[in-house]
RNA sequence: UGCCCGAUGGUGUAAUGGCAACACAUCUGGUUUUGGUCCAGACAUUCUAGGUUCGAGUCCUAGUCGGGUAACCA
């Protein structure tokens, strides 16, 4: 349209833009999304998502979702049930959907074409004489003593792999390319094993199966792929790519490769997290601790925060490092723009208002969300005893230390201002009361005699609160680069035991024993949380920490050690 | 040891041969009944050496450093 102005454009978009305006497959965009269903989506899948989708929607092309199932021993129902959801929670719908498996026959028969063509033949040679003969970057490699098969050997040996006649491991179809090339895919890749496994959708229909560049590239061409787009490691691949297809004679779509997602103080390994799920270091793969996207959306992610992160971490070709800080403005950003504000006291200690009646209440007026002016009010039972975050209180403070201290006053927010007199505990010595008064004349959260103070802290009516759990998280590792092992060490060392921290004893606001499984919300001065999906029960609320607020209080602690 | 790819503030990206910019992070200050949000400001950048050009982060050559790569995985 207006390809006047130049907008600032990845050099993926920059080029599927200059195909279209070259009118290259007639200025068709289409790509696709091809998980192997082995396992979980994770938030470097959502980076792939975004870009697949997001190039079909931005060209007005079609992205196709296309399972990429040529390996029967690891791949699974219930992955492929769990990708589909996951692209769905992020926000996108797939024009077509597909298996690899659904080309198992029309692979075959174009291997068929191949060994016809002499570019193909059956080879005996186990594993280790097939890693031998490949030789190596400095060796040139040799040719495989059946290299030279008669295509008519060649075609009846073939169609007896595939009717079972031989047993796992002893033939494969190779590629006839060059032992001598300097890309080792070209070395003769094979093209089909034999595996007697069960497929996750053919079941035993099949015993040999594709290897991965013999599937791919030939099932994009089928499904009229424009723009083949993966990650990095396969760039060594794509001549192989290229050379299939330009065997074939089909419809050729252009592979281009970009950088992974790698996220500081994240695992994102596939192989680790399942050894993760499978090891019991984790509840599972939506454990809220994971960064899969259903641990995300379990731990209270939105789709469009993950969304607004892949658009901010940008596409290049090279290896880069995204702080986890990113990803968590992102997730703040949204949910302060949409969360309610609640009060949830992690650690409640308790606080009796001396000059307050017994058993008497009034209710406190307090908006939902600042940010929202549409978001209304709510009210809130205050009365004599109540229950404050135990950090909000120190016998002995520091003199930046704006909350509640012996002879000190505070607001509690929303209601009145508060002064402690005595501190009151228990044998061990362990605070577990606080004995204070409260100034009636500052209902309005101001003194009519102009005194101030500088703190305002969260409070709840102790009669009114309910019981929550609620789940404390954290990055899983505390290491930014997880993948840098010390010597000596397993990476599963390396897990953050604090990833997780419970808190059993939170109280919460009585409004909360209404929300639904994922609701979210600001628990004010705490961190965004929401009701956890699988665990909360109308009887015993669990919440799952999101995030926490920005806290310069806590940096500045860090900062200045503990002294002061 | 070959081959392929890459290199811009602490981090992630932009600048399409023409004033190196945006965001995050960090630090100041202001506002604030969330030590949040918001607002203002500070800090800080083209790997090296040659070359082409009136002009190079961008093009060329070489080097340095980093990554990938030798499954019957994807």
């Amino acid at each position: 349209m207006n390809e006047s102005e130049h907008k600032s454009l990845d050099f993926i978009r920059q080029r599927v833009s200059d195909d279209v305006a070259n009118g290259k497959n007639d200025g068709r965009v289409h790509t696709r999304f091809p998980p192997e269903p082995n396992g979980y989506l994770h938030i470097g899948h959502a980076k792939s998502i975004c870009l697949n989708f997001g190039l079909a929607e931005e060209f007005g092309g079609k992205c196709n979702l296309r399972f990429d199932d040529t390996n029967p021993e690891k791949e699974d129902t219930e992955f492929v049930d769990s990708i589909r959801e996951d692209i769905r929670w992020l926000g996108f719908e797939w024009d077509a959907e597909f298996f690899a498996s659904d080309y198992f026959e029309k692979l075959y028969l174009w291997a068929i074409e191949l060994i016809k063509q002499g570019k193909a033949y059956v080879c005996d040679q186990t594993v280790e004489e097939v890693r031998e003969y490949r030789g190596g970057w400095d060796k040139p490699g040799k040719n495989s003593p059946y290299r030279d098969r008669t295509v008519e050997e060649n075609l009846d040996l073939f169609s007896r792999m595939k009717n079972g006649e031989f047993a796992d491991g002893e033939k494969t179809l190779r590629a006839k390319i060059d032992m001598n090339s300097d890309n080792m895919n070209l070395r003769d890749p094979a093209m089909y094993r034999i595996r007697h496994a069960t497929h996750h959708r053919t079941g035993d229909q099949w015993c040999i199966y594709p290897n991965y560049d013999w599937a791919h590239g030939q099932s994009d061409s089928i499904e009229g792929i424009t723009h083949s787009v993966c990650t990095l490691e396969f760039e060594q691949h794509r001549p192989l790519y290229d050379w299939y297809i330009g065997q074939l004679e089909v419809h050729h779509p252009q592979q281009i490769e970009f950088a992974k997602l790698v996220i500081s103080n994240t695992m994102m390994s596939k192989r680790k997290l399942t050894e993760l799920v499978s090891g019991g270091f984790v509840e599972g793969w939506d454990d809220p601790r994971m960064p899969t996207i259903s641990g995300f959306r379990r731990r209270g992610f939105t789709p469009e925060s993950i969304r607004s992160f892949a658009k901010r971490v940008g596409i290049t070709k090279h290896n880069s490092t995204t702080d986890i800080a990113l990803l968590n403005l992102c997730i703040r950003e949204h949910l302060n723009r949409v969360a309610p504000r609640v009060t949830g006291v992690l650690d409640p200690l308790k606080v009796v208002i001396e000059n307050y009646p017994e058993d008497e209440f009034e209710m406190r007026v307090t908006g939902i969300n600042p940010e929202d002016e549409n978001a209304g009010t709510r009210e809130v039972p205050f009365g004599r005893e109540l229950y404050i975050e135990r950090s909000d209180f120190m016998e002995d403070a520091p003199k930046k230390f704006f909350r509640l201290t012996v002879g000190g006053e505070v607001r509690l927010r929303n209601a009145f201002f508060l002064k402690c007199n005595e501190v009151v505990k228990d044998e061990k010595g362990e605070i577990v009361e606080l004995r204070c008064t409260y100034d009636p004349e500052t209902s309005g959260g101001k003194a009519p005699d102009g005194r101030k103070v500088k703190g305002t802290i969260h409070w709840i009516s102790a009669k009114h609160a309910i019981d929550a759990e609620v789940r404390l998280y954290d990055v899983m590792f505390e290491n930014e680069n997880p993948a840098d092992v010390p010597d000596g060490k397993d990476w599963k060392d390396l897990i953050n035991p604090n990833a997780l921290v419970v808190m059993q004893n939170a109280k919460v606001e009585p409004i909360l024993a209404d929300a639904n499984a994922g609701d979210s919300f600001q628990f004010v001065r705490n961190g965004y949380f929401c009701v956890d999906s699988k665990d909360s029960q109308p009887e015993k609320l669990v919440f799952n920490r999101t995030v926490t607020l920005k806290d310069a209080w806590s940096k500045q602690q860090k900062k200045g050690g503990k002294g002061s």
